[in-house]
RNA sequence: GCUGGAAUCGUGUAGUGGCAAUCACAGGAGACUGUAAAUCUCCCGCCUUUCGGCUUCGUAGGUUCGAGUCCUACUUCCAGCA
């Protein structure tokens, strides 16, 4: 079988680039791991691949529902595995990118997601206090999450009745993870450079025509760069802070999604030439008969 | 030159005689299974794994059992007058 070819990484690491490069040689589709580019009209502040991107290679993960509407990582790692399936019937490679570990993993180690959020329990529930909710946990033998001041996950496990950790203990069989590494300063300063790119691609009126359209609340819309824009529409920040603030935000992101992929040990770190030359000797004798 | 005000962690601040000293930002580490670009936790003067130890609030003195806080001088900055 086709192997599952996972690139992962920091924002700004280049890893879509490497994606696609690899792609175009080997006959490989891209399914994009990435929580926010699922979402339609979010192009420029969700740095979307290019359409000459989305043209060279077939692209999947992107434009699947609005801004508003719901999708978790189970219907993505649903949508996931059908995509691969799928591309590998028409013989080609599949190739999971991207820069959000939670949607990766629930592919690569399989996760078994317990119930459906129940809305109205959780709004109930998130009346009472982390206290009061720790109490009912104990009284009612619900185990805590080892993160038990996250009220979040506290009502998450009191929905499911316990902490959920079903999955492999090891990837999929079929895949091979590679991790772009970066060095932190050039890191830095790629954001830095992205930012000013993004407002040059003119985010700024991207943000207000999806808050026109979509409203300035719905989930989708907090993600990092929209939030700051929209206070900047309303006269709160200045220009310059936004930007600042954005690069900021961006390279915290960056620093959590390397927390989230450094436990991973299956993860083969590579600089982006090296993860180019390993992967691309790979696929070509996997292609030999 | 005179008069007033200010000087506290990388930055901006709180603190008006009694605990290395508030809060925010920036920074660092971590958690993560149906919101994950989300949400949350911890660290953040120096040494120490912890206990704890050491040195601190412009500089130098002084008053006091005790000073970031009061007094004196000096330095620097800001404002007003010249």
């Amino acid at each position: 079988m086709t192997p599952l070819i996972v690139i992962v990484g920091p924002t700004a690491s280049g890893k879509t680039a490497l994606a696609v490069e690899l792609a175009i040689r080997f006959n490989g589709e891209i399914i994009c791991a990435d929580s926010r580019t699922i979402y339609r009209d979010m192009n420029i502040g969700t740095a979307k691949p290019s359409h000459e991107d989305q043209l060279a290679v077939p692209h999947w993960g992107i434009d699947i529902v609005d801004p508003g509407d719901r999708f978790t990582a189970a219907d993505f790692k649903r949508y996931a595995n059908t995509k691969i399936d799928e591309i590998r019937a028409r013989g080609h490679t599949p190739f999971l990118v991207g820069g959000t570990g939670l949607y990766v993993d629930a592919v690569v180690f399989d996760y078994k997601f317990g119930v459906q959020a129940d809305q109205e329990l959780r709004e109930k529930l998130s009346k009472y206090t982390l206290e009061e909710l720790h109490e009912y946990c104990i009284k009612n033998n619900i185990k805590l999450p080892e993160n038990q001041l996250n009220k979040r996950y506290v009502i998450r496990a009191i929905e499911q009745a316990g902490v959920n950790n079903r999955r492999k203990q090891h990837p999929i069989s079929t895949s091979i993870i590679v991790g772009i590494a970066t060095d932190r300063q050039i890191l830095r300063t790629r954001i830095e450079h992205r930012t000013e790119q993004l407002f040059k691609n003119g985010v700024v009126e991207e943000a207000i025509m999806l808050g026109k359209k979509y409203g300035w609340s719905s989930e989708a819309m907090t993600g990092n760069i929209y939030p700051l824009i929209h206070q900047f529409t309303q006269g709160t920040m200045t220009l310059l802070e936004v930007k600042n603030k954005f690069t900021t935000l961006d390279w915290r992101l960056a620093k959590r999604q390397l927390t989230w992929l450094r436990r991973n040990t299956y993860i083969k770190w590579y600089g982006l030439s090296d993860a180019e030359h390993y992967l691309s000797d790979l696929l070509a004798s996997d292609s030999k008969p």
